[in-house]
RNA sequence: GCCGCGAUGGUGGAAUCGGUAGACACGAAGGACUUAAAAUCCUUUGGCCCGAAACGGCUGUGUGGGUUCAAGUCCCACUCGCGGUACCA
């Protein structure tokens, strides 16, 4: 009988779907697993190829759970909030609701195709009003909450103006935007909308004016990891910077606390060192420098306390908020002019171009410990977000202020003995100090932790630790979004009722920001809030009385995706994000799986979501995902044929260096192992219908180039046309036959056949079987697989499993014994679920494979009577020698060297060392 | 610049604890079946050398050194490629 794949696999999708087979219980008696994929956004272009290698690999996983006797989580959803949506009903005027639901539907049918496990009755979508509403209470809590250094976690904000009551900002250590200083008389004083502006400055969520990546293209504000280079990384448009005003999220708050708990979870080295990067812990020193005549001093944080004694200058960022006070009246004008000048320059220009430009601000300050006078500048290298934006510039030891002494002619002061700083300066922080008074014979490391002590014992400064990780702006002034549960009142900003939630996304027709250039939501008819009647109402009814104007900025998208992981545990909970039954239950994800591009993005974001909601007591872990796998990307592979120039010729790939070529990219489907389909050629595209083609052996080979997969290089690989070609079994276990799962690598579909050739043989097996006893050697083929499948998923190197399933077979090709064909198909249910079922169902068993048990590995089958042992000499194998399997080390020792073709090695020489390592090889050295 | 990852036949890749490198697959070559093709099956396939033949010799995992009885694997230096990040004081 043929192996009719497409029948066999509709067939058990069908069955799967009647039995609900993959609905997953929050109440059982098993233990629990959850594995997790990063949910799609479902672009319009649909899956390629390369999209389903993570979900097949966490299919696999699952199974495999499942067969142990887990109760596997294994839920999917869509992240259906994004730009590309919005940007289509901009062109089209279709409304982003409707593209999303249709790329879902497009996306589910693919999905259905390839035989995934999972549990759909647990979908979610972000742009769900029921799956939001726990978007908006969670920013709603982050609203009302601040986070106190002391106990290091969020806390109600309640709590911090009881204290503003009692004590003012006395004995607070929190976290903040700015320094503010007030007492519990100057609090109570303070109007309502004073007291809720001096809040904002500890909110974690919190409205501000700030320094935003500004795209003009987008129309839209950025997050700092939706930012590259200087251009966005949606759509590649440049950036500028420009003060808004902003919801943020106080991520920086929490960055000790995301950096520790990366010690604690099983993640790639790779990424941790992305997080570690990109929280960017230092320590050092905050200190004081008096201005010189002026009864003002300015904070600076520096790394290198121990070169205060080289400054010989100072450098303000340009925003820093100094400058105003430092300029003096003769510079003002080259000053501002400088500043205009920076103001114009784009981020893109800025980091394109990085000479040396500044300003003398005309004053001085004093090193205070040399108590030399110091001039002052402004320069774009000093950014003002990061440390105080001010900074010591210690010229000798730090390349960028060496670059700036030498454009300015100031003098740089070697600190460190033997230092040659006539072209360079020395930056690595070793050797002995010179030049530095009290920390002369010092090594740099004692020399800090000395300078330190002093700045500290004098009260010039403080021992400070600086995070590179910035807080995440918030609000996007964009359509497609969860709308903000805010409106505003007095220019203050409240919070819609909890109750009231989900504040749902009001329906518009034109999605480009307003004539008045607010955003598109100002669109919308139905956008003002009733206080007293608390819903939604016109908004020409607006009074700013009682009818108030909602927000109209719309949420980022990973406001979306922070929590979803929860939510899957208990989606249909109307009451709670997540219920603590279900939550206690299933703890947190056992293992995620997703690309490595969300490291600085969604993982962080995630994580942070994750510890807010745990310092608010919803959840009982403070890390969402204890495990990580990032699958590899999936490059396409492109396929060139050759034009000779002028013509409508086509050269073969192997003759083409004859003539003056011009190589276009073919479509890869009409292509087949490197040779072309002249014929589907000719009908491809218009152009090429009268196409000759000068051939090499009655063929034309193609070139091919390995290129980011996309439509315009003609390498698009549809996974449904691989399954009605190949079938989904197929398709899965080739995507892991590819190659090791975390490795990105090109798809290329020759090589198909090979494991499409494999199933069909498996599926051969498979009649008259028979309930004979299996031999001894059947049985060591077959526990030979079950040994090394399983340490296969358990190391998640699924790669290596498929040889092992072909071997078997070879070796297993004349056996029908029904006692290890069922358990071969067990084996192989995860990569090949519903070939495994035929074959399940062909041993005569009634029950689906997944209800089967994953076999246990007999050792004792797996014993061979004689071992094979090369014998070395001096590293290399002269003979091999079989031995009986359990003959003792020793005894193998005298065996060989009692053998003939020792002696004919040996010649009559003693050998220096005899080692016998057990069970594999005998190393003789003479 | 800094951080991380990688480099093995014509190709994708295997070698899991330092123990016979090249498993498995593709491609290629030759053969069987067939009027023919497709499909299927069999043989060969890192390079070089010797030979009538061998279960013969040499060489071989980016380059150069080192440790070891033994190195693709460990250590040092370097080259190239990929990914991330960047005036972070």
């Amino acid at each position: 009988m043929d192996y009719n794949f497409n029948q066999i696999e509709k067939f058990w999708q069908k069955k799967w779907e009647e039995e609900k087979l993959y609905k997953t219980n929050n109440d059982s008696q098993k233990p629990k697993y959850y594995v997790l994929d990063m949910f799609p956004y479902p672009s319009g272009a649909g899956l390629h190829v390369g999209h389903p290698l993570g979900y097949i690999a966490s299919d696999i996983y699952s199974r495999y759970k499942h067969l142990n006797g887990f109760n596997v989580l294994h839920p999917m959803g869509f992240d259906a909030y994004g730009l590309p949506a919005e940007q289509y009903a901009i062109q089209t005027g279709q409304h982003p609701e409707i593209t999303t639901d249709k790329n879902i539907t497009r996306y589910k049918e693919q999905l259905g195709k390839i035989g995934f496990c999972y549990d759909w009755s647990r979908e979610v979508r972000t742009s769900d009003p029921a799956y939001y509403k726990w978007t908006q209470w969670a920013f709603i809590q982050m609203f009302n909450s601040y986070y106190c250094n002391r106990s290091q976690k969020a806390l109600p904000i309640a709590q911090l103006i009881s204290h503003f009551e009692n004590h003012g900002i006395e004995d607070l250590d929190v976290a903040q935007t700015e320094q503010l200083v007030f007492s519990a008389q100057q609090w109570k004083q303070m109007s309502e909308k004073e007291q809720q502006q001096v809040l904002m400055n500890y909110r974690l969520a919190y409205l501000a004016d700030t320094k935003v990546n500004w795209c003009p293209a987008l129309g839209c504000v950025l997050a700092n990891d939706e930012v590259s280079e200087g251009l966005s990384v949606r759509g590649g448009h440049p950036v500028e910077q420009r003060v808004m005003r902003q919801w943020s999220l106080r991520v920086s708050a929490y960055a000790q606390r995301l950096l520790e708990g990366l010690e604690k979870i099983d993640w790639s080295e790779s990424i941790k060192d992305t997080q570690r990067n990109w929280i960017g812990r230092s320590e050092g020193a905050e200190m004081q420098f008096q201005i010189a005549d002026k009864d003002l001093s300015f904070t600076i944080f520096t790394t290198r306390a121990d070169t205060v004694f080289g400054v010989t200058f100072m450098v303000l960022a340009p925003e820093s908020e100094y400058v105003s006070e430092v300029v003096t009246d003769d510079k003002k004008s080259e000053v501002e002019e400088y500043l205009n000048w920076v103001k114009r320059r784009t981020e893109r220009e800025r980091i394109a171009d990085r000479k040396v430009t500044g300003v003398f601000t005309g004053s001085y300050a004093i090193n205070p410990l040399t108590n030399n006078k110091i001039p002052i500048y402004i320069s774009d290298y000093v950014l003002s977000g990061y440390g105080t934006g001010a900074i010591m510039a210690v010229p000798a030891h730090d390349s960028r202020d060496y670059a700036f002494a030498k454009h300015f002619n100031l003098p740089i002061i070697p600190l460190i003995e033997g230092a040659d700083v006539s072209e360079q300066s020395f930056d690595a922080k070793e050797g002995v100090m010179m030049n530095s008074g009290f920390l002369n014979g010092l090594q740099v490391k004692e020399a800090i932790a000395e300078m330190k002590k002093y700045i500290v014992k004098t009260g010039i400064g403080k021992v400070k630790v600086n995070y590179r990780l910035r807080d995440a702006i918030f609000s996007r002034q964009r359509y497609w979004g969860e709308p903000f549960p805010v409106y505003y009142k007095n220019d203050m900003p409240y919070m819609i009722p909890v109750e009231c939630l989900p504040l749902e996304l009001p329906h518009v027709d034109n999605f480009l920001p307003t004539p008045t250039g607010e955003p598109p939501l100002g669109n919308a008819q139905l956008w003002a809030w009733d206080e007293v009647n608390r819903k939604v109402v016109d908004k020409n009814l607006i009074d700013n009385k009682t009818i108030l104007p909602i927000e109209l900025c719309t949420m980022p998208g990973f406001a979306g995706s922070s929590a979803y992981y929860l939510r899957y545990m208990d989606n249909h909970n109307n009451e709670a994000l997540v219920s603590k039954e279900a939550n206690d239950y299933w703890q947190q994800v056992d293992l995620y799986l997703g690309g490595s591009e969300h490291a600085t993005g969604h993982l962080i974001y995630s994580r942070f979501w994750d510890k807010f909601l745990f310092d608010m007591g919803v959840i009982c872990k403070d890390e969402p995902f204890a495990k990580l796998i990032n699958q590899g990307m999936i490059q396409g592979r492109s396929n060139f044929v050759y034009r000779i120039v002028g013509t409508n010729k086509y050269v073969s790939y192997g003759l083409k260096d004859q003539y003056k070529v011009q190589p276009i990219h073919v479509d890869v489907n009409i292509v087949s192992n490197d040779v072309l389909d002249t014929e589907k050629f000719k009908n491809w595209l218009p152009e090429y219908k009268n196409a000759e083609f000068i051939l090499e052996d009655g063929k034309y080979i193609c070139g091919w180039a390995v290129e980011k997969m996309s439509k315009s290089m003609y390498n698009v690989v549809n996974p449904d046309d691989v399954v009605e070609k190949y079938g989904a079994d197929t398709l899965r276990l080739y995507e892991m036959f590819l190659g090791p799962l975390e490795m990105s690598k090109p798809w290329d579909t020759n090589g198909i056949d090979g494991v499409h050739r494999f199933l069909k043989k498996l599926w051969n097996m498979y009649e008259n079987i028979s309930s004979e006893q299996p031999t001894a050697e059947e049985l060591r083929s077959l526990h030979k697989l079950i040994k090394k499948v399983t340490w296969d998923i358990e190391h998640f190197s699924f790669n290596t499993s498929i040889p092992a399933f072909m071997i078997a077979r070879d070796e297993l090709a004349n056996c029908n014994k029904k006692e290890v064909l069922q358990q071969f198909a067990v084996l192989i249910a995860p990569y090949a679920p519903h070939l495994a079922e035929e074959m399940w169902h062909g041993c005569g068993n009634e029950t689906t494979v997944f209800a089967a048990e994953w076999p246990k590995v007999n050792e004792a089958y797996l014993v061979e009577n004689t071992q094979k042992y090369p014998v070395q000499f001096n590293g290399k194998v002269r003979f091999t020698l079989e031995v009986a399997k359990d003959m003792p080390k020793d005894e193998v020792e005298k065996t060989v060297m009692s053998s003939p073709e020792t002696a004919k090695y040996l010649q009559g020489n003693q050998p220096k060392r005899v080692i016998v390592v057990p069970g594999r090889i005998v190393n003789i050295v003479m």
